[in-house]
DNA sequence: CCTTGAACTTCCAGTTACTGGAAGCTTTAT
DNA sequence: ATAAAGCTTCCAGTAACTGGAAGTTCAAGG
């Protein structure tokens, strides 16, 4: 399929998809014409990456997450640690984003706009510190 | 107290802080000696700033979301729709993460590292697709 | 068959969000 | 008193796109 299709499909721009095979993150074929050529197991790969950019993953992260599946010569033993860790780094981001959702729900059920320097929201939208 | 302080209290760099504030994110007072004297409420929107970039919300969008407690002129309604976007925003993220977590997890305790290309992780890492 | 517009190509420049390093001032610790 | 650590500004570099120009290819209508 073409570019714009595998774009449509993945949620991420032409230009985008171009960039991650500029940086090697995948390799299309190409058609007799010149065009790219992407397969299924392409926008698969594309597909994961907009998920785990949009997560806060950086590109470098998103490389070894998808040699996990992309690189045959792997060890399991260094894809379990590596899946191992990318987990721990998902649950800490997993109760992030939960503790941002109660507080934005708390947001629009009960707050009224007056912004008292002592809203309850505050510490909410900030996450748990060390008081001091 | 000083950038360094605020920077371990906050887990931000000092340099990403000094840029928050060349950016127009807050506004740190500052002490005779000319460094910048950060308060609790300062740490307060740094902490949250890091937690929500770390999260994939771009810089301009935080910036919305420091404005519900930050401006006392913004109207309750602005404040609620606002939240309400962003709302559904975190409950994509959540699930989403959730099935990358459910996907690695899978990966850990059931594969073997063979690499198959029919593995079901593939599925999983990259989402639910439309097929075709 | 011709043409017109959309979709594709490469290339280069610009933007966002940092990040590193130099050069110099201030504070803290011996 | 002096050295190290921490602060300041400024300027340059990097990461990850993003926009636009200039040209090619394809699909549809006359």
């Amino acid at each position: 399929m073409n570019i714009g299709t595998a774009s449509e499909k993945s949620g991420l721009p032409a230009k985008t998809i171009r960039y991650y095979e500029d940086i090697g993150l995948l390799r299309p074929d190409r058609a007799d014409n010149g065009y790219r050529d992407y397969s299924m197991s392409d926008v698969h790969r594309l597909r994961f990456l907009q998920r785990s950019r949009s997560l806060g993953f950086s590109v470098e992260e998103c490389r070894q997450l998808l040699s996990l599946y992309g690189d045959k010569e792997r060890e399991s033993a260094d894809v379990k640690a590596l899946a191992e860790t990318k987990l721990t780094e998902i649950d800490r981001k997993l109760a992030e984003l939960t503790e941002l959702r109660n507080t934005l729900r708390h947001l629009v059920h009960n707050c009224h706009g007056d912004n008292r320097p002592d809203c309850p929201i505050i510490d909410g939208l900030s996450g748990r510190l060390q008081t001091q």
